[in-house]
DNA sequence: CATGAATGAGATTTCATTCAT
DNA sequence: CATGAATGAAATCTCATTCAT
């Protein structure tokens, strides 16, 4: 099996440099404003190569956002699924988030524009397979929300809306990081939406 | 000089519907999915009379985005402008906010999708006359929270970063509404958003 | 009557200004590239009263050629009318021509781009009335020729094809009349046309 | 190297084709009535196909008037640079626009209309390098007439004028041409062209 | 498989013409 | 009559997709 092995290998390499290419240009320009023809050009093969690995430019776009949301969901769920207390989990998850957005902005933006601006900021159709995979990172939040509340570590506010507004925070520096990305540093990002988050920004007693 | 007025009474009334046609479609599909046949068609008008009335498609979307984002900035302002300490109107800020997102949300699509999610999300380019309202408001919520720490009222956080902070709450659960916008009230929506911002979601001290 | 003549004025003065309008715009950008708005605009009435007076563009357009047509069809009748020999008549004629075109340049170029240069240079389909007129003209000068040659004061040339030269060597300066027309008076113009025309510019016997 | 040449070939072939499609239509009906659709049709091409090859129409119609006026700048060229004295020289440079003329009289028209009428019948911007051939060839012919002057071939007239005389005679004869293509000969031509510039067509001493 | 020329549907935009006021 | 808003056909141009080599 050598020789399929062999194939086999040079089609996965062709097809992560294609992704490659498409990441920069979809997160920079969006999916409409993107041509196959520029990936085509930016990957050096032909459209038609393109076209033998991806169905369609749908399929092609879908693939990338699979592989940026499966990336962020591996790591975020490993830092949810570590040892520790509720708290500390989340705290992991912060950071990892911080670490991921700040190592590869553009990651970062196809994983926002596709996840929690997604119904917001209309984009392209989002991917059933690339939305199930965040349901299951904002499923986890909310458990651990949950099983945190029951052994009151967090107010009793409902798990769902805890989940949603934590995302909201970890998502909010995004924006300015893209603008200036030397001036966030991951654990910077970190900090700020634990403090915000889990400590009180208002000092007297509500 | 009845004659001049009804006629451009008139024109301006079609402006406007041709307005409301195409904020219902960007709002949904976005700039690029959205064609000028079909603002048209639904506006009940013909490609050309739009043309009349706006230089291009370009034009007609910042027109849409100026008249949305001027709205928005308008009642917020008021908001943070309003009588009151810092806590106080920040908390008229989130109800307004609430409100609007609620009350209207293809506004609140476009204002998030032109705003906060912009630089992410990649769009068309938004207007620098939209964009620069917005910093407006990011700038008086930055004064805001800069007098309250110095009247001891907030954490010492950098208060560009809490503005920040509050936009990524406030916006946070936009997406939950849009998908389902009977599970949610403005009230509810501003109290979760003041909960967990000013509260302390943790109950144990850091 | 005076009603309907004050009427009739006021109507075929509306006609003369919006004829003048479109003459230096038709003259300097063609037919195509010239719309009715920027007429009705230049001419200071709205595009229905262009509609009211011409049936439609072409309409408009064919009334400007007649008038050019016809006010150098006039003046080199005139010229080709009046007393002397053939030879003063082709000398009146050259001097006529010079003239018009070096008092008004717009109607130059109409005129040569409707006559000589209209089978070659594609226009815009051009007037049978128009076509008849400097038919006429160039009729004249032929039975010119073929009188002078039988009187022995032209070379035995085909007398169509001495008029077709005529209009060739009288036509040969505009284009450099256009681009410079502070260069050139009427008066050299029409010496240079009959020296060469009538001289020899070759110096040795053929 | 065959298969780089395959290609480049074939689409030299379809570019060619495209322009003899475009001349025809252009020579015609001129720019602005010519659509690019028809140069498809015509061509046998889909529209995307002429616009692989060529920017947009401008472009096409910018490279089908530097073939045209290449072709004729390189004979005209070649005759004015034979042996010879300053009149041979002269009457090659008559006898080979003749014969382009009367063999290629689409060719002609597009000349025509891009050299000596492009000022006065106003059409689509002329481009530069063409232009700058043409002049090429009005300055070859200047300096003939200079020189000639100076060996008394010629009688005193300023010789850039002389220059474009000729050239108002030597196209005089192509309205008649396009209108009636078969009743005229190069060598008629020529030799009327010849008898009215060079000889003189009045017989009475001026 | 890789290639990239060819396709043609569809989008944006212009403008001659009509017609209600 | 004068007006100019509204119309919609037609033109230019782009680009996802196919397919012969």
């Amino acid at each position: 099996m050598g020789k399929v092995t062999r194939r086999e290998r040079e089609r996965q390499r062709h097809r992560r440099e294609i992704l490659a290419a498409a990441q920069d240009l979809f997160s920079r320009k969006g999916f409409d404003r993107t041509s196959m023809a520029e990936i085509a050009d930016r990957a050096e093969f032909a459209v038609g190569t393109l076209y033998k690995l991806f169905e369609d430019k749908q399929a092609l776009y879908r693939a990338l956002i699979l592989d940026t949301v499966r990336e962020f969901e591996a790591a975020l769920s490993a830092a949810l699924n570590a040892r520790g207390s509720e708290i500390e989990k989340l705290e992991r998850y912060i950071e990892t988030k911080a670490d991921l957005f700040v190592r590869h902005i553009p990651t970062a933006r196809l994983y926002f524009g596709q996840t929690a601006a997604a119904q917001c900021a209309p984009t392209v159709g989002l991917d059933r397979a690339a939305r199930a995979l965040y349901e299951k990172v904002l499923d986890r939040l909310e458990s651990l929300f949950r099983a945190g509340i029951r052994r009151m570590l967090f107010v009793e506010v409902e798990p769902k809306m805890l989940a949603l507004g934590l995302e909201g925070i970890s998502n909010a520096f995004l924006p300015a990081l893209v603008e200036r990305p030397d001036d966030f540093s991951a654990d910077e990002m970190a900090a700020l939406t634990k403090k915000i988050f889990f400590g009180r920004v208002s000092l007297k007693a509500e």
